[in-house]
DNA sequence: AACACGTGGGA
DNA sequence: TTCCCAAGTGT
């Protein structure tokens, strides 16, 4: 007698019955996808890249303007490598994370130099660029060159935890057992697979939010572990709140502040007056010097930095 | 692993 | 007003 016959290699998976996910997500895409300028066919790999950084905690709407600027004055990595990294501090203007302006500048001179003027396909030659970590890669590699990449992000992180886990919100890090689930959902050929990437993206970013989620307009409601559970709330542990007033984070973005504006150096006599404590307001400055983002000059003078 | 790192809009 | 959140990275 023979047993039945039974894959003991494949173990069933929340995954393989996930799979019927693609089709309708994908074609909500095609539907309803926002015309973003770094969609664009024109965009092209830098296009693509200067979004990603710009998009690095920074809400779509914010970027929007900030991009065409930016692509404007430097249409390629090299146009950009050419410059003060100070000027690129200042074009980044109130995007949030100004370190971010500076790592795309170091990465656009890696780019020059080390890759003929060319953002690298592979993935492992991005994840090597500074400001670029798991994430940028997988989706520079998906978003520009087409390849098949799980590009996990916030979005697609919410997404998969109440559609396949069926919970409200992924954990507060990344965890493996999420980089599985997003490698085991990845469509095999290549170009559904970065369809999936954008899609699933985008759904994260306009129908399940992570607040006043839509669901009657969602493409996979039906399938949605978490709506079909009722949608229990959040348990455990909340997410850590970020608090902002007081903190150095807010001495430093006023003292950049300043410093974008000016058109000449700057005394430390004018930075001071953006902050009444003094020890604090040192430590920030210090802080911004150390990070790079500020040169000090002879003469107690600031500015951005001339590279 | 936990934290630092900006900013502004919406509920 | 206060709180939450927005396409993360580096240490």
């Amino acid at each position: 007698m023979t047993a039945p016959t039974k894959p003991t290699h494949s173990i069933p998976s929340a995954a393989s019955a996930a799979a019927g996910l693609h089709a309708p997500v994908i074609d909500w895409f095609e539907e309803n996808a926002r015309d973003l300028p770094w969609r664009r066919a024109d965009a092209g790999p830098w296009g693509v890249m200067v979004s990603e950084f710009m998009l690095q905690q920074t809400p779509v709407n914010r970027v929007l303007p900030v991009y065409e600027q930016w692509l404007a004055r430097w249409p390629r990595p090299a146009d950009l490598a050419a410059e003060a990294p100070g000027e690129a501090v200042r074009a980044w203007g109130r995007l949030g994370y100004p370190r971010r302006a500076l790592r795309l500048h170091g990465a656009a001179v890696a780019i020059t130099e080390r890759h003929g003027g060319d953002v690298p396909m592979e993935h492992a030659q991005l994840l090597a660029l500074p400001g670029i970590g798991e994430y940028t890669a997988a989706a520079v590699a998906s978003f520009a060159y087409g390849q098949r990449h799980a590009v996990l992000d916030t979005n697609v992180r919410r997404v998969f935890a109440r559609a396949v886990t069926g919970v409200q919100y992924p954990p507060n890090a990344t965890t493996a057992a999420e980089r599985r689930l997003a490698r085991e959902l990845l469509p095999e050929d290549e170009r559904t697979a970065s369809r999936w990437a954008a899609a699933s993206m985008e759904l994260g970013a306009l129908i399940c939010t992570a607040k006043n989620e839509n669901c009657a307009r969602c493409p996979i409601s039906a399938l949605c572990a978490w709506r079909l559970a009722g949608k229990p709330a959040h348990e455990g542990p909340p997410r850590r709140g970020q608090t902002y007033a007081g903190t150095d984070r807010q001495v430093r973005g006023r003292l950049l502040a300043v410093l974008r504006e000016a058109v000449a150096p700057v005394p430390q006599a004018v930075l001071d007056r953006v902050w009444d404590e003094p020890v604090q307001r040192a430590r920030a400055l210090d802080g911004l010097v150390a990070d790079g983002l500020v040169e000090p000059m002879a003469g107690g003078l600031y500015r951005l930095p001339l590279g």
